[in-house]
DNA sequence: GTCTATAGGAGGATAGAC
DNA sequence: GTCTATCCTCCTATAGAC
């Protein structure tokens, strides 16, 4: 391909891109409601509002369905993470990410993936868009993570990784979910507080 | 029943015991390792080691299988509660429960249940007996957590709801697994960390 | 690429003999 | 109460016309 043709992108094909898109969207909302498992392919389908097969024409299973929509988080999540400011403290940039995943799993846009091991994980773990993008969200808050102990905010006897996973555990905290249903806090309020047990812990600040 | 008969449990009624306590705890290692959904009856009966239709002489649905281990888990946990001398310090009781209920995950013998709203919430949300245990740990749980605020141990500020869901949250909290799989550590050091992560934050302590 | 219709199979639950 | 054998529903995936 040493003369290739201009970048045009044609109607049907923005028409196809249109669609897949509305199929992950779709697949996003159903796995953030009711997670892998208890989503169907049909409930995506009347969702999209395309037959079931055509579904399969673009995704060759339920499973790369669902890993379209990790993709398409971690793609927003690297956006977010291009947003912020490069002078910030790296300490400020974690707290950032952190309120932003959480508001996005207390608006129902965070896909709820199975813990243990099962099919999904399989196709994941041969995803290279899902794999190459979670590693290079971990490296860069990796980065951050060393930094923020280094200048002291952030507690340098904890692990890097243990810090990472703690972070990650905040996109499928069930104390996110368990304070909305008891409809005592609003969003805001329920983020402030588990920010505040994540960073600050259970124990009193003397 | 103004005269009632000597309480004589007979050999039979024994077997029948034995054969439901074994049961529950197949099913309670099934529920660790897979969850709710991805457990089978099947693998159920053939663990156990009768016929599914032997299964459902004990029990009539696969959510009341599940039902009976979270009974049984709770059992254990208020047992554990009677453990710990009424005259320790409310935040060493606390601690002291998460450490076990941690064990018990690395363990194997924590069930996952599905965090969305499923059949076995509708269930579960019916069975007494689990509904009983529940309460009676949160209201012990909830006066320690009081008076760990009192003595100046736990943050004052948060509100004593806050800590109790974050403290059940440690029953099923992803890292765990995570730092389990990575192979980095013992399972000591993982509830080492944990412990600190929950209780001191991340944040650097002055 | 979209549809209708259906194959194929897994899994929860039950019938009926013993 | 335990078994074998079976029912029946639901769900993933595909065939084949247009």
């Amino acid at each position: 391909m040493a003369i290739t043709a201009p970048p045009k992108v044609s109607f049907k094909a923005q028409m196809l891109l249109a669609r897949e898109d509305a199929i992950i969207q779709a697949v996003n909302r159903l796995l953030a409601d009711k997670g892998f498992e208890a989503m169907t392919v049909d409930q995506v389908a009347a969702d999209v509002g395309i037959a079931k097969a055509s579904l399969y024409k673009h995704f060759p299973s339920k499973e790369d369905l669902a890993a379209a929509a990790m993709v398409s988080v971690m793609k927003r999540a690297q956006a977010f993470l291009d947003t912020l400011p490069a002078e910030a403290q790296a300490i400020d940039k974690l707290r950032a990410v952190v309120k932003w995943t959480m508001g996005l799993k207390l608006a129902g846009e965070m896909p709820s993936l199975p813990s243990q091991n099962s099919s999904l994980r399989t196709t994941l773990m041969g995803n290279q868009a899902y794999l190459g993008g979670l590693m290079d969200v971990s490296l860069r808050l990796g980065a951050w993570i060393e930094m923020a102990q280094a200048s002291g905010d952030l507690n340098p006897k904890l692990p890097p990784i243990v810090v990472l996973y703690t972070l990650y555990a905040r996109a499928c905290d069930p104390v996110l979910e368990f304070l909305k249903m008891s409809d005592l806090y609003s969003n805001e309020d329920i983020i402030a507080l588990v920010m505040s047990t994540c960073f600050d812990g259970l124990n009193a600040r003397v």
